[in-house]
RNA sequence: GCGCCUGUAGCUCAGCAGGAUAGAGCAACGGACUUCUAAUCCGUAGGCCAGGGGUUCGAAUCCCUUCAGGCGCGCCA
């Protein structure tokens, strides 16, 4: 794609001693007012080496600039060196590229050959599905669908929590007061009826803790009742989240859990033992972290059972020998990160390379009226309620203004769910987020709605293009989207590619998030100031290729997101 | 106590490999639909960028410090 920036920088590297293009690349910046130009050079820092104020550098330079295609104008304003490019090339090459690529624009074949894994969502089983666990899979799914954009091969994992001591609780919570029809029917509401009456009964009656114990013991050693019974709730569970996933859209290539990792830790252990890692401390083993200023990491406990870093330690070797990954992301909580900065050190002593190529993608905690979300207490919001609101009120808003749209509730799940992964998806992932239903079913400003209904202008207009007989082609004259408002959509249509890249090195999806929000409000400025459907055929010709463009790009921005783009709303 | 993170408009947030006058959206108020979908657009109002020091030609951005909030710190995950 034609690249502005690294046209003039060549265009200046030779009238700068000393600073290679590549440097003056890296210098320049876009003014923070249009009227001011497309690019600027501040020459303050110039101002020692060339031993000349700055304002007196940026007047040199701007006379010394050779006449050239890219730039119109160059103009030295208080000490900065300001473009102004020579748009007609600009939006006839930016265009032509974006029409050209189509669906494809954005992507890239960087990480050909490279595989990513990718650990999100990962519910515990037997608890709801809520609000909380909206955030690991929508970024982890973000993640997956940028990665893959950009030519890598990913392999999702849901990492279930389908293993551990409350599964012991449950079955002698289900074994005391439950029963198979109940749970039949009530499904995870009743598992965690069951689990909470657990734990206010134990409350009273210690011996109840115990009795857990021991069917967890069950369980570990293959006792088929206590088998079968984990398996039921397990069965219960996902069949309840494949619900939820379908509507959000996402999907994984592993459903391999903590529990499958059960028979591969002994040999980690060992290995762990061989390497001399590991200590006796306080009767349990732990690789001391002391020097590295972390409080030790725990494998084994007094009784000789495992622990959640021992699983993740084994987890990542298999992951590696299975895969072989480029990178492992683990998308889960912020409050888990010295939990994982411990056991990457492990795999690090261990003598593991690859330690470096593990990432905590972590993201803030959600809380609802300042509390946090609790399974236990009560205290949560049901994703799957959420969802169906936004979706209730999305039809809602379609039968009050486009009644006769075809496949409205198609539609009004697209936009209900898009709704809430883009709130999710919109702010720094580790800012902290409270809970609104009043902000989750808004759809004004910047919302997924917002961005879907660009989109779907967009298409309009397209639609009703082609009834007439016009077509956004490659052959239209750029020099007719010259206003201000076709050329901010311009210029916000060429950033994308480095968007997608800022996301990908950030593992930051919100990037994308408010690059499609800055670029639908460019669009719908340009809309409402321009008509598209002119009688003038050059004229229309040009604009249809402009909404032709910003059409695609919207289009793959929603989907890297995790968003559907429906052409009618 | 120690460590990590956060603090920008009434609210939710951008901007944080230093750069020109700190930007959006929501809420409030005032405008724009006989014309491509008004889930839209335009305008008004709203700020000692938590406080204080420093570095720099220049700091919301970097360093130090104080304060406030969140999270974590051995047998949960």
């Amino acid at each position: 794609m034609y690249n502005a920036k690294l046209e003039i920088s060549k265009l200046l590297g030779p009238l700068v001693p000393g600073l290679e293009t590549r440097q003056i690349y890296d210098m320049l910046e876009i003014p923070p007012n249009p009227d001011m130009g497309d690019l600027a050079l501040p020459c303050f820092k110039l101002s020692k080496t060339l031993r000349k104020s700055p304002v007196q550098i940026a007047q040199e330079l701007a006379s010394a600039i050779p006449q050239n295609e890219h730039v119109n104008k160059v103009e030295s304003l208080s000490g900065y060196l300001n473009f102004f490019l020579n748009r007609d090339k600009f939006t006839g090459s930016i265009l032509t590229y974006i029409l050209k690529a189509g669906a494809s624009f954005g992507a890239s074949d960087l990480g050909k050959g490279k595989n990513i894994v990718i650990d999100y969502s990962s519910p515990n089983i037997a608890k709801p599905f809520h609000v909380g666990h909206l955030r690991s899979t929508s970024i982890g799914n973000s993640l997956y669908r940028i990665f893959e954009f950009m030519g890598y091969n990913c392999i999702g994992i849901n990492y279930l929590g389908d293993w551990g001591t409350q599964f012991g609780k449950l079955i002698a919570a289900y074994k005391k007061w439950g029963n198979e029809q109940a749970v039949q029917e009530g499904l995870i509401n009743e598992l965690v009826a069951l689990y909470v009456k657990f734990h206010q009964e134990a409350e009273k009656d210690p011996a109840l803790d115990e009795e857990a114990r021991q069917w967890f013991v069950r369980l570990e050693q293959g006792d088929p009742e206590a088998r079968r019974l984990w398996q039921w709730f397990i069965d219960i569970s996902l069949k309840e989240y494949h619900k939820i996933y379908e509507l959000l859209g996402v999907s994984f290539d592993s459903y391999n859990g903590e529990s499958f990792f059960n028979d591969k830790m002994q040999p980690v252990i060992q290995e762990l033992q061989d390497k001399g890692l590991l200590k006796e401390s306080q009767g349990a083993m732990i690789v001391d972290l002391e020097e590295e200023g972390m409080p030790p990491c725990l494998i084994l406990k007094t009784d000789g059972s495992t622990l959640y870093a021992t699983r993740d330690i084994t987890a990542a070797i298999y992951r590696k020998k299975t895969y072989d990954f480029e990178k492992c992301i683990y998308v889960t909580g912020v409050s888990q990160s010295l939990h994982f900065k411990q056991w990457f050190k492990v795999i690090e002593k261990m003598g593991y390379d690859w330690h470096k190529d593990l990432h905590h993608v972590p993201f803030g905690t959600v809380s609802i009226g300042g509390e946090k979300l609790a399974t236990r207490t009560g205290k949560v919001v049901l994703l799957e309620e959420i969802l169906s609101k936004a979706i209730e009120k999305t039809l809602e808003t379609i039968e009050s203004k486009n009644p006769n749209l075809e496949n409205k509730h198609e539609v009004a799940q697209q936009m209900g769910v898009g709704a809430v992964i883009f709130s999710d998806l919109f702010s720094n992932r580790i800012k902290d987020v409270s809970f609104s239903w009043d902000e989750i079913l808004n759809f004004d400003g910047e919302t997924g709605p917002y961005v879907q209904y660009t989109h779907a202008r967009a298409c309009s207009v397209l639609r009703k293009a082609a009834e007439s007989g016009s077509k956004a082609a490659a052959d239209f004259d750029s020099s007719l989207i010259s206003s201000r408002e076709e050329y901010q959509l311009v210029k916000s249509l060429s950033l994308f590619p480095e968007k997608i890249k800022q996301a990908l090195d950030d593992l930051e999806p919100s990037i994308l998030t408010r690059y499609l929000v800055n670029l639908a409000q460019d669009f719908n400025r340009f809309y409402h100031e321009h008509p598209i459907l002119t009688d003038n055929p050059a004229l229309r010709s040009a604009r249809l290729a402009l909404v032709q463009a910003a059409k695609h790009t919207l289009c793959n921005g929603l989907h890297l997101i995790g968003l559907q783009a429906p052409e009618r709303v």
